[in-house]
DNA sequence: TATCAATTTAGAATTAATCTAAATGAAAGA
DNA sequence: TCTTTCATTTAGATTAATTCTAAATTGATA
């Protein structure tokens, strides 16, 4: 018998076809923690995949994305960074080479409601800023 | 005696030109707390000040943050929100309208060693999501 | 195997933001 | 007040991320 893919999983359970190029999409995000640009996931599954266009790489993070299977950080002012891991979690971006680094606590960020101007919260992001391990080092420029 | 404009003793203080489009700029800005966007200041100020570009608009908003007169906010994925309100404070912003509105507390984000990776850590930033008042109403197509 | 809607694709279009180079003008000194 | 200079403004071109379009392809179903 075959072995099903965790990309076969996930097309069959959102009702999406099982396309070569959507397989190689989700096999490089299953997993990743690198919190790539579509720009990256496009150059890294056009290797394997030359051909491969990068609208269709738009159009499976828009459909993952609304199926609640990956998330869109806006925590890069330059591009929007993606996320396969969709439980809530925490980031930290380097201010140097923009690496995105996960941080793995809860926190409790209870609001009063008198400091809610009336809104009804329904989630929340943290982002920290700071510098990478290869990159404090050239503490210099700073 | 002349009053001097709080515009005026940004300006000066920074060691920038007093241009009439500056003070335009300064002046809406100044206790504005909309967080507008790059084009919502270039609306507003135009208005008052015909002629002007947006390019002065974006030169502008750049001496003023490169001075750390301003914050810009990455919360909009859609463009840079600015913040003339430069002490720290967290944001809200609403899914449907994109209103941005502050919250005025201050949170316990320490993070052990241990849960750093590496980073050595300058600041943080919390985005709450949520539903504005106007928004919240017509929760009929969530 | 035939059918058909979903998907992929290349390229055009859109949009926020940046860049360029020429014209302008604020400010400092004569 | 007049000159000079360099910061600033400006229109328009450019870049880059993202979205859109419409035709070709193909996975799934019968
Ligand atoms: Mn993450
Ligand atoms: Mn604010
Ligand atoms: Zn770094
Ligand atoms: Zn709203």
């Amino acid at each position: 018998m075959k072995e099903k893919t965790k990309a076969q999983d996930i097309c069959e359970e959102l009702g999406l076809k099982l396309t070569p190029q959507r397989m190689a999409i989700l096999g490089y995000l299953d997993g990743n923690t690198s919190h790539p640009s579509a720009e990256d996931i496009f150059a890294a599954v056009s290797r394997r995949f030359p051909g491969m266009s990068l609208a269709t790489v738009y159009n499976t993070l828009a459909s993952l994305k609304e199926k609640g299977k990956l998330l869109e950080l806006t925590i890069d002012p330059a591009k929007k960074r993606y996320d396969p891991d969709t439980r809530p979690h925490h980031h930290l971006i380097c201010l140097d080479c923009k690496r995105v680094s996960d941080i793995d606590r809860a926190f409790d960020l209870e609001i009063p409601d008198s400091l809610r101007n009336g809104f009804q919260i329904t989630g929340n992001h943290i982002e920290f800023y700071g510098y990478c391990p290869e990159c404090k080092g050239a503490a210099v420029k700073r």
